[in-house]
Formats: structure tokens, sequence, C-alpha cells
DNA sequence: GCCGTTTTCGGCCCGACTGTTTTCAGTCG
């Protein structure tokens, strides 16, 4: 875990265990931010907290005071919190796992640790079995069942959603909404960290407006595959669902695969559920609620903030003057709204430029002075990165060519395995050479597409290639990455990939850091540094589409971005479903921030194939 | 614990649902 991660874990347990102790909780939403802040932060903490003027540096981030600096440079000194430490000598480690039970909130836990000696899960099923979880303040018999089944959930559940997964189910939510007999669903969409396209995702959150309430949340309860009806009111209603694994996009990539495609697959089959709210809308609210409900949470906080010094108040319902009637929410009141029916309405009423959903994520989007003009999936026109049935894909060229022709590419760029990837089918130089000749014959076959000979070569652990020179300077394109050795340290990791970046040979970094979301970690190179190299050799960070890759990750792209670096966005393609991930590529691509012109798929054929070249010289 | 276009002290985001209550605390998103 790199050094910044493990800080902001380390502060968001602080937060965690204040909480159960029942500490001032404007001091556990400050941890909270705080550990938020320090995730977010793109140079390494140990490099800014070490120099000089670190500890002046890290007080200019929004949400890190003077107490938190030093408890961020004793981390990075020491490897310690001191804070932390005198907190868990006070709080019985057990208590996060009970914690994590939904339904179990800091209150609850912290009662039955007090009054019962529950100090982990086993101890609060035991006291659930013999009844005495029943003898407490506001438990009742409905109380302690929600709790145990939350557990047995809980124990079935393989954590957070992967993008490509939650996706087609909230689209056919979604859709199933509008056809919702008797309803008179007039609009229905997903919100949340779905429609923000973040890489994994908690549960999915579905709105509608609707003529007849309780119809649309009776057709809801009852969708196939509802497994269980959590909570069911007038205006929001949520379940568990089935998930199943056929609505996925899956493609066979051996490579990720051997053992990591099928046991990534049995994940997925082995998670049985997953959560789906429904909020039914006036029509009138439709643009306050997709914000409310889109997020972030901590974009939400922002904007409500500002609306506040603004002398108004934003909830789901809309943009309202704070008339300060403490009473009632001001819809219920009567009181007209400022701004309600639309999203840009919002925007515009609290003087603020249109945040695209990738964006609001308190990472710097209420400052914008315009809304930026973000790259979309229609602006991608080559493909770079793409494997034939010579390696370990299941087109021929021909059919790769004409396929990634259809979906609009004017370059197709062949980059079989290289040899050391010996389990997907990685060519020999012999091999290759014949690949090559074979990849100028198909030219001649298929018209308006122009096919690059490249190669997908792996970086050795050593920060080798694995073809000699001679070879890579026959290919027109090289894309580099790793494979194997993916658990070096972090210092060995760097020096790898800067040794790969210096290539004079390399136009791509491939999946830079290899890591496999909620599978595998992957590098953690000094990312700054990656992005420094990259920079000053002119090599293309890729952002890898695969729903189980999205590497670089929306953080290191906003880096990049930042850093003037040019971004590759790659579908990987192994099969023909495969360049339906663009959208995931892109969608994180967005997520960093990334413009068309610094993202060298949207280049004419000419700019592509003249940069490429450059390197060939 | 953090922060400042009313503030260096006194605030700090908002509403729905649930289960237990007899008016609300706790949790969630």
């Amino acid at each position: 875990m790199s050094t910044n991660a493990a800080a902001a874990e380390r502060l968001s347990t602080i937060a965690t265990l204040l909480e159960i102790l029942g500490e001032d909780k404007f001091r556990v939403f400050a941890h909270q931010k705080a550990a938020r802040a320090v995730e977010a932060m793109t140079q390494d903490l140990t490099t800014l907290a070490q120099s000089k003027w670190g500890g002046a540096e890290l007080l200019k981030i929004d949400g890190i005071g003077p107490k938190t600096a030093d408890k961020l440079i004793e981390f990075v000194t020491t490897g310690t919190m001191t804070e932390l430490e005198e907190l868990k000598a006070k709080v019985p480690a057990g208590l996060l796992e009970v914690l994590a039970i939904p339904g179990m909130g800091p209150k609850t836990v912290a009662l039955v640790w007090k009054d019962l000696g529950v100090v982990d899960l086993a101890g609060l099923k035991a006291a659930i079995a013999d009844g005495r979880l029943l003898t407490l303040p506001r438990m009742g018999e409905k109380a302690v069942g929600k709790i145990k089944m939350a557990i047995e959930m809980l124990a079935q559940s393989a954590g957070r959603l992967r993008l490509g997964i939650a996706m087609p189910i909230a689209q056919r939510v979604a859709a199933q909404m509008h056809n919702a007999k008797g309803a008179g669903v007039k609009r229905a969409a997903f919100a949340g960290s779905l429609r923000r396209g973040k890489e994994t995702i908690g549960d999915i959150d579905i709105l509608v407006v609707a003529a007849d309430a309780q119809k649309a949340a009776e057709a809801f309860c009852t969708m196939p595959g509802v497994r269980q009806v959590i909570a069911k009111g007038e205006n929001k209603c949520s379940v568990r669902m089935s998930i199943d694994l056929d609505e996925s996009r899956w493609s066979g990539d051996p490579e990720m695969a051997g053992s990591e495609t099928k046991a990534a697959v049995a994940d997925a089959v082995k998670r049985p559920t997953v959560q789906v709210d429904l909020r039914v809308i006036p029509a009138s609210s439709w643009g306050a609620a997709l914000m409310y409900f889109t997020g972030s949470k901590e974009h939400n906080i922002k904007l409500r903030e500002r609306a506040q010094k603004m002398g108004l108040t934003l909830n789901e319902y809309g943009l309202f003057p704070d008339d300060k009637a403490a009473d009632k929410p001001p819809q219920q009141r009567g009181v007209k709204a400022v701004a309600s029916a639309t999203e840009e309405s919002i925007f515009t009423a609290l003087g603020l430029a249109f945040v695209p959903p990738e964006l609001r994520e308190d990472r710097g989007e209420t400052e914008l002075k315009a809304t930026p003009r973000l790259i979309e999936v229609a602006d991608i026109t080559s493909e770079l990165h793409a494997h034939t049935t010579a390696s370990d894909g299941s087109m021929s060229i021909v059919e790769l060519a004409e396929h990634m022709k259809s979906r609009g590419m004017h370059t197709i760029a062949v980059t079989d395995h290289s040899q050391s990837s010996a389990i997907a089918g990685g060519l020999k130089p012999k091999a290759l050479r014949e690949h090559i000749a074979a990849i100028a014959q198909a030219q001649k076959a298929v018209k308006g597409i122009t096919l690059l000979a490249g190669s997908e070569v792996d970086i050795l652990a050593s920060g080798e290639l694995d073809y000699q020179d001679d070879l890579l300077a026959e290919l027109d394109i090289v894309v580099a990455s790793p494979h194997s050795g993916l658990s070096q340290d972090s210092e060995t990791a760097t020096k790898r990939l800067l040794k790969a970046i210096a290539h004079p040979l390399v136009h791509i970094l491939g999946h830079p850091t290899g890591r496999l979301i909620n599978r595998r970690r992957g590098l953690e190179p000094d990312m700054a540094a990656v992005i420094a190299a990259a920079k000053e050799h002119d090599v293309a960070l890729e952002i890898n589409a695969h729903w189980m890759r999205l590497d670089l990750r929306d953080t290191h792209v906003k880096a990049a971005v930042e850093a003037g670096c040019l971004i590759a966005i790659n579908c990987d393609v192994h099969a023909k479903e495969d360049a339906d991930n663009l959208l995931y590529g892109v969608t994180t691509a967005r997520r960093g921030w990334l413009t068309p012109e610094q993202c060298i798929n949207t280049w004419t054929a000419a700019k592509l194939h003249g940069w490429l070249k450059k390197k060939r010289q």
C-alpha cells in the first residue's frame, strides 16, 4: 500500500474509533475529511512531508490543519500515529467489524460493547443467540432480526461490484421501471457512484418520476431477481437483487485468466446480491434529486455549504431561499424553489459551471469557471492494443480489422503478446516476424482502416523489454506492459517502469500497474515519477478500458493530465465484445479530467501515424 | 479538528425510514 493510502486509512480508523467512543461528531467528521484529502493527494506523502516546507505544504490542503499535519509527519517519520495507538488501546479491534454491519451504527456498537461486553462479531452473534441483545433499550424483535439478516448478507457479499458488472444491471432495472405497468413512469435513470463512473459500486440508485408512486414501488419490489425487500416507503424502497452473471460482459482474456479469469467469474457468481434503491421523485424536483443522489457526498456537502453562504438551502427537492424556519423543510411549506427541475439550473443558480457527473468528487470541480470539454466515446477513432489468434485473441487479423472498422476506427494496432507471456501464447521472434508479414498481407484485404504491426511487449522484472531492439524497431508500434513480478516493492517497480519508459522504441506504457480490481493490487510505483518520465520521453500512459483493470486509475489519470502527459485509451481487444468496454475507459478518463487533445486515440490518422514514426527515425 | 466575502470563536449538510416510542433516536445515503 502506498504511504498515502496507509496514512489515509489510519486517519479514517481514528475517525471510526472516536465515533465509537462517542467523541464530538465534528472531530470525527474532520478526521474523515482529512483522510479523504490525503487519499486524493497526487503527490507522494513521504516526499512532501520530509521536504523542508512539507508541513506548510500540507496545511495548504483543504481539510488538513496543524494537528493532522503533525500526525502525517509523525507517520511518515516513524511509521505510527501515537493517537491511533492510544485509541486502539481503548477500543477492542473487533468492534470495527461490528460497525461494518449495516444497521449497526456507532451508538449501537458502543451500547453492545458497554452493556453486553460484546467486543467482536462472534460476541454479537452470541448475544443475538441467547437473547441478551433484546434486553437493550430500543431493541425489539424486529431490530434484532434485521441485524441478524444483515450479518448473513454481509457474509455472502464479496465487496463492491465492479463497474462492468453493475452497469448492465442498472440499465436493465431502469428499463424495467420505464415499462412498469400502470405506474405511469415518465422518467427513469440511475444515479449514484455508477453515474459518476466509479470503478466499483456499493449499491445501485434508481430514480423515477411516476404518475402512481405506489404502483412504481410495487413494480420495483416485485421485479424478477428481487430476493429481499429491505425497506418500502412512500418515496423510497430498497431491495436486494440477485446478480445474474450472464448480464455482465465478460471476455475470456486468458492472460488475466489462467486462474485469474476463472477466479473472477467464480467471485462474481459467489456474490449473489446487490442492493438496489428506488426513489420516486416529483417531476419538478428531477434535477435536484438527480444531483443529490448522484453525489458524491463530499461534492454535495461542498454545494450545500456554498448554498448556505448565499442565503440558500439545497436538498433533494430543490434549491430554496433559506428562511431559517426550522420546523419543516421548505418544500413542505410551499416555499418556491430558486431552481429544481434540471441540474444545469441549479449549478447556474449557485453561480457555478455545470459539473459533469464524473467530476463530482470534491477534487476542485467547484472552482471551474467553465464546463470542460471532456473526452467522449465518439472522440475515439483508433484502437492501439489488440490481440489476435496469433496469441490469445479470438479473432484473425482480418476479422479484428473489419470489426474495429465497423466501430468507426481509422487505425487498429495488432499487438499480440511477446515471448515471455507463454501462457498467453506470446510470439517468439521468428513468429513475430512472420506475424508482421501477415499483418501487411491482411492490410491488402481490408480497406478503410490502417493496420499497424505492433506488440504488447512484456516489461520484464528488471525493466528490460522482451525482444531485442532490432526486432522492436521493425514494429510500427510498441506497447510495453508489466505482466509478471507484480508484487515487487514500490522502489523496484518504479525503477522497472522508468527503464521501460526511457526505452527509445516504446510508444505506450500498457496497464501500468497490472492491478485487477478487487483481486490483485498490482505494482505501486511512485506515480509522480512515472508520469514525469512519460512526459519527458513522449510516452503515452494507457488507460486499459477493461472493467477488471481500469489501469491507469482515475486519480493517476488526473495527475498525468495535470502534468501534460499523453494518454491512450485502449480496449485491449481479445474478442468482439471487448470493444464495448471503451465506455469504461472513457469514463475513467473523464474522471481524470481528460480532454480529447491529450488522448492519442482521438488524433487524426495523419497526426497519430506521424507521432508513432518519430520513434522510428 | 478545521475554518473564515458577516466569524480567530462558534459554527460545522439535509431528509427519509425504521422501530421503538407516545415524540424521537439512530442509521443511512
